[in-house]
DNA sequence: GGTAAGGTTGGACGCACGTCAAACAATAGA
DNA sequence: TCTATTGTTTGACGTGCGTCCAACCTTACC
């Protein structure tokens, strides 16, 4: 493995847009994963179904990792028959300086 | 008039919620809109449709004013028979600290 | 008072969204 | 190779959204 891990499709970081990115923040869900997938940190495998969304279907948890990955919010890598996410910390603070982390502390309350 | 101000049904600051911040954010009129009234400051009676915004239909202006309002975003004024808008940008500082001047820093590019 | 101007409200229309279910594809492991 | 696992895709359903139009309500100004 590594030679067959495969990128799934996400914009270059100039092509990222705001609009879609707080069109697909906008949502709880998403947002929660956002949250997930940044205290996690790089790479990690881990099944948003265990982190409090357990209520939500695989097909939707699925949708909702597409919108955000087109959104330019994630990245996603194929690793076998599981997806390594990650958050696209460093080119969103280029993009936008500052949105991630604002965000991140705006949601502890 | 003064005595006659009456201020439009609008969210307390610890009733914002950042969903509905970025949901209401998250559509190009709106985000433009927000744009607007960062520009134009204190309480501004500006018309929004002269402001590039000149396709859109007065009731869809009004409706889109009503979602930024109800979101915590802006603050509405009636004065007479116009709306003076003001964007909550202390209020929202205090709520979510770096998240308006980030957006608007976002916004330029 | 009558009329015009600024905004809101209600309904209607098309479209996108969030969700689930079932079927499918691909990989890992026995 | 067979089977179980992991995730995607497609379709369907209900709901909400963005927009316009028409009617309405206030207020300002002759």
């Amino acid at each position: 493995m590594g030679d067959g891990d495969e990128l799934l499709p996400q914009p270059d970081i100039q092509d990222i847009r705001l609009e879609k990115v707080l069109q697909a923040l906008g949502d709880p869900v998403r947002l929660q994963l956002m949250a997930i997938y940044a205290r996690e940190g790089e790479q990690c495998d881990c099944d948003p179904r265990r982190f409090g969304l357990q209520h939500l279907h695989k097909s939707t948890v699925s949708h909702h990792m597409k919108v955000l990955r087109e959104a330019g919010v994630t990245s996603t890598k194929v690793v076998g028959r599981n997806r390594h996410v990650r958050l696209r910390k460093e080119e969103l603070d280029e993009r936008f300086p500052g949105l991630v982390d604002t965000l991140l502390a705006a949601m502890d309350d």
